[in-house]
DNA sequence: CTGTTAGCGCCTTCAG
DNA sequence: CTGAAGGCGCTAACAG
């Protein structure tokens, strides 16, 4: 006969049950400033257990007219550079009650407006954006619009990139952080470099591969052109952008990959191919990664404080303070020299 | 004058500007089945673009009853493990139109069965939840009780670890795993074994040892009492479990972690207390991650397919039919022998 | 301090 | 095929 409920309590029922009228019930419940006498007060707690009463937080939202939504857009959730900042994120979401919702754009740009949109659905209270810009004009345009209609709504948007888009930025320092790695490279003995550049079109490649130049420029040992490999930001592009770097046969001491994950694909490749590491070629990442921090010789880098900025991106957008324009908050890396880069003689 | 709206447009914004009634609009917006006339249709979604329309999420659920979340809890998002199966997760919940929640524990088990009640809260459609079941009699308890309120109301429930709790399981055969592991270390030569063996109380950790241990006295090979050392199940438990292992001077030629990030970790300790490895000790890990795949020497391992643990966890609460008993379905791993156990001269 | 009541935005019978 | 109206569960004015 009594077919097992699929309904959960509702506010009603409980309010029915400690014979209390739902304002009352409600107002112990969710926590609400005013003032509820004691008797009541301990019934309606008492009920709400019996009957395994939780609010619905649809509900809530929808009478609140807020959610305690945020999402997080990443692009590729695998990779331990976004899992990190995801492990940020969700630490100070926690903190600040709020729950994340997640997604992966598995690298393809246009994801990002698409979940932007849906994430405009759930009125989403704010949203962290994490991963580099790209530099297609199109592609940017299309996300600035949608970022403004999320504005529209009152939702709160936060980048964790670069300060290209009119909204709140925490900026990773990616030029000042491979200027100085060039500088400490250059100072430990390392003249004839090459670079595996990642992707043309990603911001956070471009501004690592400027800042490398610069860095070895002013040290006087300028980076020649034919030294620049382009590829994925990944192992396998690291892998394959290396061997490029073999076939060609240059002459170098010195590889600089613009991160951490490319650099052990780059050790992998230089291996397989009978180069002795680290003594006949040095090999230098970026990020940090602490899964990579293990591999043989050690590598150098540049530590980024990836959960930090996870944070900070939450941080920022539940400082309510409405600035005129965009806030930027600068995150620096810090070079790590390991044994990946040996002081090097000269000659 | 005119400050900037706060509010987006609702369905009676658009039903009056495309001079409709509002179910007509809902119709028309909402996929629903039932026919519209074709010009009030294109005037319905012209004036839905032309007010930024997107139906609010929130009250689409309350008034369908239902939602379209899919919660995933696991115990830090940081580790490369958990990081993958939530790659799985997000794979399959976007094939099927779901939007994830995530949140991360922290490894402590507690909050489980907070997350499990926010998302009953929630009203979301499913759970995942990932990582190993611990052995503490009252956690179960805790968090079966929340798992039958969470199934109470409609909530689909899949677990990716040990089919312990009535709800349905993919079952990561560790055990098996282990033990033909184990075989295979023989088969190369290798006779004293320690293992390093993770926390006490996780069951994933005790599995793997147990299997290990199996194959080794089917071998004929027992695993000495003495040379199981327990610790944390991180990259520094590897390190300091390594560490313990010297201190006491055990007379071994293998060592078996049971994962890949306490097996670099312990590497890391072997090399730092001057044992060459893979020469005087082997070293084994289990999981094949991806980002440590590149140590030196290769790492030995049993390779998970984390991503589709997360993707088949996914389908299983998506397939509705409701058995009388829990479902389970099994993933293997399989044995991959790499540089870091080379096959071993007897004697 | 408590109770009544009007929405929040949308879907979905039920008439027309 | 279209429109009117009730209701999803909850919060927050507004009275009492």
């Amino acid at each position: 006969m009594s077919q097992r409920a699929v309904v959960s309590a509702t506010l009603v029922d409980v309010a029915k049950a400690a014979g209390v009228s739902l304002a009352t019930a409600s107002r112990v419940l969710s926590g609400s400033p005013r003032k509820v006498r004691e008797d009541l007060r301990e019934s309606v707690v008492r009920a709400a257990h019996e009957l395994n009463y939780t609010a619905n937080a649809q509900a809530q939202a929808m009478a609140r007219g807020r959610t305690d939504v945020v999402g997080l857009i990443v692009h590729d959730i695998a990779d331990p550079y976004f899992s990190s900042i995801a492990a940020g994120v969700m630490r100070s979401a926690e903190e600040n009650q709020l729950i994340v919702t997640m997604s992966s754009t598995m690298r393809r740009p246009e994801r990002e407006v698409q979940y932007l949109s849906a994430l405009r659905g759930q009125r989403a209270r704010a949203v962290v954006l994490a991963g580099s810009r790209v530099t297609d004009r199109g592609l940017v345009e299309r996300l600035s619009a949608e970022l403004e209609k999320f504005q529209a709504i009152g939702g709160r948007v936060a980048l964790i990139s670069q300060p290209r888009l009119q909204v709140d930025t925490v900026v990773l320092e990616n030029r000042a952080g491979a200027r100085s790695l060039a500088t400490a490279l250059h100072e430990r003995g390392y003249r004839r470099f090459a670079v595996l550049a990642g992707p043309r079109n990603l911001v956070t490649a471009r501004d690592r591969l400027a800042g490398f130049r610069e860095g070895l420029t002013r040290a006087g040992a300028p980076l020649a052109p034919a030294h620049v490999i382009h590829g994925d930001f990944t192992r396998d592009g690291g892998y394959s952008a290396a061997e490029e770097l073999l076939a060609a046969r240059a002459e170098i001491d010195c590889v600089f990959a613009v991160n951490d994950v490319m650099a052990v694909g780059a050790m992998v490749a230089l291996r397989d191919h009978g180069v002795r590491l680290p003594t006949e070629v040095g090999v230098a990442g970026f990020d940090d990664i602490a899964t990579l921090r293990d591999v043989t010789p050690a590598l150098t880098t540049v530590r980024v404080p990836l959960e930090r900025l996870g944070a900070t991106a939450v941080d920022l957008v539940l400082d309510e303070q409405q600035a005129d324009r965009p806030r930027v908050r600068r995150v620096r890396g810090e070079v790590v020299l390991r044994d990946s880069t040996p002081p090097r003689r000269a000659g």
